[in-house]
DNA sequence: CACCGACGCGAACGTCGTTCACTGACGGGA
DNA sequence: TCCCGTCAGTGAACGACGTTCGCGTCGGTG
C-alpha cells in the first residue's frame, strides 16, 4: 500500500513493478476485498463472481483475466480470511507483555474464540472446507497461510511450556505409532517443540477448535445459552495439563 | 417397508391411510432416498432439485408438491442422515452386553467416529448447519432426530456413571453460571443425570465432536497422516474423566 | 507512428431454484 | 353409473449463477 507523500504523489515503486503490474495488483486486492466484504453482509453464497463484478462496476467476465475460476477465489478468500484472523490474534497478543506468555496464551486463544463468534461465515469458509484436495498452485498459499496461524498458537504454546518448565507427558505412555507421527512434523510448524509438548499442542488445539465450532454452528444450544463457560472450562483445563493451573485467569484480566 | 407375503400380495395397511396417501408416502421416501444417494455420490452440490427429479423420472417442479423449497429438502435430508448415524451407532452398541456399557461406550463412540470418516459429505451436511435458525414447522422433527441422536450417547453415558459410580467433579468448582445453565437443561434431553454427570457430558462430547470435525475436515494433516492415535487418545482421557480409566480397552477388542 | 498484449464488454450456453397455467387421472358422492 | 373436485405431474418461463468466446479499446513498447 504505496502511501502519498507530502507532495501529494505516490512514490515510484522499485523498478521491478511496471504501473501495468500495479494496476493489476490493486485489482486483484480490489476483488479479494469486494468479495470478502459480500462473505460478511450475505454469507457464502452471497459471494458470486457476477455480484463481485456488480459491486466493482464491473461484469462477470473480466474477473476472469484475475481468477481461474469460482473456486479459485474462494480460495484467495480464505486466505485473506485466515490473515486476519491471524492478524486479530497476533494484536491480542501484543497487547500483554513479552514476559507474561501465559496470559498472552489465554488471550490469544479468546480472540480466536471471539473473533469466530463474531465472524461465522468466515470460520465456516476457513474451517469447514469439504475436500478441497485441490493440487491447484494456489493450494500452497492456503498451506501457507494456515501455517502462519497455527504458528501464533505454537510459538506461544512453546514459549509457555519453556518458561515454567512445564512437566510434559512420558513418550513411553503415548501410543507409539502417535508418537513417531509426531516425531515427524516439520520441526518448522510446530516451534521447535520435543514431542511431548507437540502431543499436549495438538491436544490443546483440537479441544480449543472443537469448543469453538460448536458454538459457531450452535450445536452447544441444546445444553447452554450462553456456551462461554464452556470455552473457558476448556481453556482452564488446557491451562492445567500445561502445569500452569495457577496462571488461568477469568476473562476479565 | 411392506413386504410381500407368500401369496405375492402386499398386506393392505390400516385402512386410516387411504390409497393415495400411500403412494403419496412412497414418492416422499423415494425423493428422500434419491436426494441421499446424490448427496453421498456427487457430494452436497450434487443434490440438486432437477437433479433428484431426473433421477427419479420426473421433472423438477413436480417436487414441490412434496417439498417447499430446496432448503426444506435439505433439512428433510438432514434428518434422515441423523437417524442413520444414530442406527450405526445403536447398531454397535447392541454388539456388546447390556452389562458392559463402558465397552458399550467406546465401541458407539468408535462407529460415530468410523461412519463420519466413511461418510465426509453427510457429516459435513448435519454437523456443519451455519445459521439454520428457520422458523419451519420441519425444524421440529430436525432437533428431534438430533436429540434421538445424542441420547445415545446421553444413555450410554449415564449408565456408565451409574454402573461404575464415577466420582462426579465438584459443582462448587464449576463456574456458577455454567452450573445454573446445566440445571436448566431439560431432563429428558440429558438421561436424568445430575449436574456433575451433565458437565462431564457436555466436555466429552465437546472433545468427540472436535476430534472427528478435525479428522473430517482433513485440518490434522499438518500433524499427522493417520489420525486415530488422536481420537483414541481423546476417548482414553474421557474415559480417565469418568472414573473407568480402567474399562478402557483399546479398538481391538 | 505502428504494433501487440492486456483488459473489459456483450452475447451466449447450460445449469440452477422457483412460479405459473395447464392437463390428466384418480376417487368419493349423487 | 356418471361427475366433479382434488391432486400429481408437465412445459414454459423468469432471474440468477459459472463459464466461454469473440470483439473492441486502450496503454505501453518498439
Amino acid at each position: 500500500m504505496a502511501e502519498p507523500n507530502a507532495v501529494g504523489w505516490v512514490d515510484a515503486p522499485p523498478t521491478t513493478s511496471s504501473r501495468r503490474q500495479r494496476v493489476r495488483a490493486a485489482t486483484e486486492e480490489e476483488i479479494r476485498c469486494t468479495a470478502r466484504r459480500l462473505l460478511v453482509a450475505h454469507g457464502p453464497e452471497g459471494m458470486t463472481l457476477r455480484a463481485i463484478a456488480r459491486d466493482m462496476g464491473m461484469t462477470a467476465p473480466a474477473l476472469y483475466r484475475y481468477v481461474d475460476s469460482h473456486a479459485d477465489l474462494l480460495v484467495l478468500v480464505t486466505v485473506d480470511v485466515y490473515d486476519e484472523l491471524r492478524a486479530a490474534m497476533e494484536a491480542a497478543r501484543d497487547a500483554l507483555p513479552d514476559d507474561d506468555p501465559a496470559g498472552r496464551l489465554l488471550a490469544v486463544s479468546r480472540a480466536f474464540r471471539g473473533w469466530a463468534l463474531q465472524h461465522p461465515p468466515e470460520f465456516g469458509l476457513v474451517f469447514t472446507q469439504p475436500i478441497v484436495s485441490l493440487l491447484k498452485p494456489t493450494e500452497s498459499e492456503l498451506e501457507g497461510a494456515a501455517q502462519r496461524f497455527g504458528l501464533v498458537f505454537g510459538e506461544l504454546f512453546a514459549a509457555v511450556l519453556a518458561r515454567y518448565r512445564s512437566p510434559l507427558p512420558a513418550v513411553a505412555e503415548l501410543d507409539p505409532a502417535y508418537v513417531a507421527q509426531l516425531e515427524a512434523v516439520d520441526a518448522d510448524k510446530v516451534a521447535g517443540m520435543p514431542v511431548g509438548a507437540r502431543y499436549l499442542f495438538v491436544t490443546a488445539w483440537v479441544r480449543l477448535y472443537g469448543c469453538v465450532c460448536m458454538e459457531v454452528f450452535g450445536h452447544l444450544g441444546w445444553a447452554v445459552q450462553d456456551s462461554a463457560p464452556v470455552f473457558e472450562d476448556a481453556l482452564r483445563d488446557i491451562a492445567a495439563r500445561m502445569g500452569i493451573a495457577k496462571q488461568y485467569r477469568p476473562p476479565g484480566a
